[in-house]
DNA sequence: AAGCCATATCGTAATATTGCAATATTACTA
DNA sequence: TAGTAATATTGCAATATTACGATATGGCTT
């Protein structure tokens, strides 16, 4: 008991609660907004500073974020880079706004 | 320790992670699915049949769903009704939309 | 009023998430 | 190659979430 009951769900469902998790926590939505906001890529440890979490915290958010695709991720000098993978974005973008359009249409016919 | 550190976070970070959380779970992503398809409202108690959880779980994620706002309710018989609030739908829509389109635009810059 | 049906709430067990200190790893630099 | 800086991993404590049985509540029906 406990555990979300994935199986009884459709891959669907699964997939789109999963990714809404990703944006269900207010660290990570910042984490996003913040690499999104430096040009040509964003230090990690800059992260750090900006948002006032300790490092290991920051590192366990970003590799959810990272689990669904949305960070590119490049080596620059000793540090690491992450820039957002625009492509994921908008697909992730789609997917939910496709799920709210959805629901409208059934809600209101 | 280990709750979630709301106030190092703006208003508005928590607020669409609040939201991003009810779209978090697939039953509650079901759940309103089939809410959306019922004409007229949807009986409570059809929705603990459809989604197959005990209907105590499917209350507590009602609840969850209603915190947001996003469900009308209206006594029907001795049963619930409930039904989507459109309004709040497109509400929660264009707060997610944005947010997606900002990162884009400030990424791709 | 007694019984029944639908839903909510309570209590609790199992599991997941959040956060951090300590430590490991990786990569540059002197 | 020793030292250092940046990030990841580990281990663990605190809290939150998920799920359900038992029970309470509220509204029909007879």
């Amino acid at each position: 008991m406990g555990s979300t009951k994935l199986n009884i769900h459709d891959t669907e469902n699964n997939y789109l609660a999963k990714v809404a998790k990703v944006f269900s926590h207010p660290a990570r939505v910042a984490i996003i907004k913040y690499i999104s906001c430096c040009e040509s890529g964003c230090i990690c440890n800059d992260i750090v500073k900006e948002i006032g979490l300790a490092q290991p915290t920051i590192s366990q958010h970003l590799s959810e974020i990272k689990k669904i695709g949305l960070l590119n991720q490049s080596a620059s000098g000793k540090s690491l880079s992450y820039s957002i993978n625009t492509e994921k974005l908008n697909a992730c973008r789609r997917l939910m706004n496709d799920f709210f359009v959805k629901i409208q249409v059934h809600a209101s016919a």
